[in-house]
RNA sequence: GGGGGCGUGGUGAAGUCUGGAGUUCACGCCGGCCUGUCAAGCCGGAGGUCGCGGGUUCAAAUCCCGUCGCUCCCGCCA
């Protein structure tokens, strides 16, 4: 017969009213204070903690067994909770007003020593915690960001509920459309030489949703991009995914602010106040010289071109005359060494900018600057009145094609810039996206998807560097938490667009073509969205990077220390696959015996 | 593709600039003592190819070259 070993309640949800009551816990050991005599234990589950006593003369068990026991043996207490005694109370300890007095024991499952410990004295090296992800998530950080993960998209689901979204599973193994992000590619066993890509995101079936009568779809998406890792970049990922039909921009929007709302209040109990910021493109490349401005602090960017328009300085001369821009920001109390300021300008040479001027507002209100001698009184006054000056103020000024200072000054405003309360909340949506990027050489490349609506059509086709989609954004703290769009419905829209962002027809036919077709049956009008919940939660956690969100993420180069993924397959299995295997292809892999003595994947 | 940072007993750090015995600190681990602790305490002990390879030197954790791994950033992410 079957012995349960099913818990009665959780260690962390006793309190003083189970007083009496004989309970059967299990969990792990967090810690042992063995006294020879009596022994205490910290025992740790999903729910938490508390004190279990063991004294030897109750012969919970075998003085061996108790005197044995270690860090992290997952065991079983069956015992009598009782309020502690005078003066043993832990106010620090939500259980620790009572223990548990053991009466049974039983190890369930003894630990190896540990490759690191649980409690979270110290910061151990991310790599180990990933080898070992399964003991890193029984530290509370991950244990906690677990939950916070589970119970943000908990109220995503509430809010796609309560407002009628069907959700709805879309393929992973689906067409390749070889533009925006490299496509992850999966062989087709059954059709040698052909292969499935995996989702950057459910974009066309989900627009094959609405053009199927569904009206409200939600999914939570695993999407794929084959690009470089940042801190806040996996190649694999998930988002909130949602599409409406008969909706425009507002109804999108307002959604959003639902789900925002909701996820915010769930993981902060704070209220967001609604409705959400509303900025354009242009106005946010403007003021903050990026499409995802953090909108905590100031220090927003003055255009300086007036100031300089008769400057004799060349440096600035030069680059007005031949139509670019002079900006500048008030960077604040900086205090920065000579050094630091170099630090600066280094800086905004990585980011493109040939160089940077930087001035300090002297205590006698005069500019210090290394370009200072080149300017005159009146431009000096000039400077210090538009970027609204105090002494002790440091000045950074960037002098370039617009585009460059904008993202030049945007970055440094980042990097320089502290907002004064870190754990605020500011969202903005940003609207109105230009449907073409315009390059440093006057070359056009898509902002979005060319599923996007274009708005005007005639500006689209006679003057395509001013069309304005209707395309948004959601940001919150200066990250993109998602976008989305209007979609076109029209089939000659689709076609016209297509024909812009220079595919031809035919090229749109082959690569698109059953999409073009189900656009032909009625299309409801539709917008919709997607956002990135490893994003999302990674800022509402207050975590510097989304794998401490994602329960087993991947390094910068796209492994995992715990499987070693990814990984060589068998030949047998690539002939399989119809992929050709010659050694001269095969010598340019990388093979695992050349890899050093790395932390490679556990041995096993 | 490019730039910066890091790699030292099981963990975290100091030592590296300015070469001189694997030195130090905290935690963990093992053993002993210990019946009210809660980061238990006290005593004792084990444990390291200083990521790897090469070079310079009488001598390398330390300087030089290469390489691997991790990380942050630029490019990239329609």
């Amino acid at each position: 017969m079957a012995t349960s070993q099913m818990k009665t309640i959780g260690a962390g949800m006793l309190r003083t009213e189970h007083a009496g009551d004989t309970v059967t816990l299990a969990g792990w050991v967090a810690r042992r204070r063995d006294h020879g005599g009596v022994i205490f234990i910290d025992l740790r589950d999903a729910s938490g903690v508390v004190q279990v006593v063991l004294n030897p003369e109750d012969a919970p068990a075998s003085e061996e067994i108790l005197h044995g026991l270690r860090s992290e043996y997952c065991i079983q207490i069956i015992g009598t909770v009782r309020p502690r005694p005078e003066g043993t109370t832990n106010e620090d300890l939500p259980t620790g007003a009572v223990e548990v007095v053991g009466e049974t024991l039983n190890v369930l499952s003894p630990s190896a020593p540990l490759p690191f410990q649980i409690d979270e004295r110290v910061d151990v090296d991310e790599t180990l915690r990933l080898r070992y992800r399964y003991l890193d998530m029984r530290r509370t950080r991950m244990a906690e960001n677990l939950r916070a993960r589970s119970k943000a998209i908990g109220a995503m689901r509430r809010v796609m509920d309560r407002d009628g979204f069907l959700e709805v599973e879309t393929p992973t193994l689906i067409v390749s459309t070889p533009e925006g992000a490299r496509d992850m590619l999966v062989p087709s066993r059954l059709r040698p030489g052909n292969f499935y890509a995996l989702p950057q995101s459910p974009q066309l079936f989900k627009q094959l949703l609405m053009i199927g009568g569904v009206e409200r779809y939600y999914q939570v998406a695993k999407c794929y991009r084959d690009e470089d890792f940042r801190s806040d970049r996996q190649i694999e990922f998930t988002q909130l995914d949602f599409e409406g039909s008969f909706w425009g921009q507002d109804d999108v929007l307002a959604v959003l602010e639902q789900i925002v709302a909701e996820v915010v209040m769930e993981l902060r109990g704070e209220v967001i106040e609604l409705p959400l910021l509303t900025m354009t493109y242009a106005e946010a490349m403007d003021r903050f010289g990026t499409d995802k401005p953090d909108l905590r602090f100031g220090m927003e960017i003055v255009d300086l071109s007036e100031v300089f328009s008769t400057t004799e300085f060349k440096a600035f001369a030069g680059v007005l005359e031949s139509g670019g821009s002079v900006r500048g920001i008030n960077a604040g109390q900086l205090g920065l060494s000579r050094s630091g300021l170099d630090g600066l300008v280094s800086r905004a040479q990585e980011l493109g900018a040939k160089g940077l001027v930087w001035m300090v507002v002297e205590e006698d209100r005069s500019l210090r600057s290394p370009v200072a001698k080149f300017l005159s009184d009146e431009e000096l006054e000039a400077i210090k009145t538009s970027l609204n000056c105090d002494p002790g103020d440091t000045l950074l000024i960037a002098a370039d094609d617009a585009r460059i200072v904008g993202k030049v000054l945007g970055q440094l405003r980042l990097d320089v810039g502290q907002p004064e309360n870190n754990d605020e909340l500011v969202f903005a949506f940003i609207v109105d996206f230009p449907v073409f990027d315009v390059g440093e050489d006057g070359s056009l490349s898509p902002a979005h998807h060319p599923f996007t609506n274009p708005g005007d059509l005639d500006v689209l086709v006679n003057s395509p560097e001013r069309a304005v989609s209707k395309a948004y954004d959601l940001v919150l703290n200066g990250t993109e938490l998602g976008s989305g769009s209007v979609r076109i419905h029209d089939p000659e829209v689709q076609g016209k667009v297509f024909e812009v962002m220079g595919i031809s027809a035919q090229d749109a036919e082959t690569r698109f073509g059953w999409f073009l077709e189900a656009l032909r049956y009625g299309t409801p009008p539709h917008a919709g969205f997607a956002i990135g919940i490893d994003r999302f939660v990674s800022i509402l956690r207050d975590e510097p990077n989304i794998r401490e969100i994602i329960p087993f993420p991947k390094t910068q180069t796209g492994a995992d220390p715990l499987t070693g993924s990814p990984s060589r397959v068998d030949e047998e299995q690539l002939f399989e696959l119809g992929i050709d295997i010659r050694p001269e292809t095969r010598a340019t892999w990388v093979d695992e015996d050349d890899r050093g003595e790395g932390e490679g994947a556990a041995e096993t």
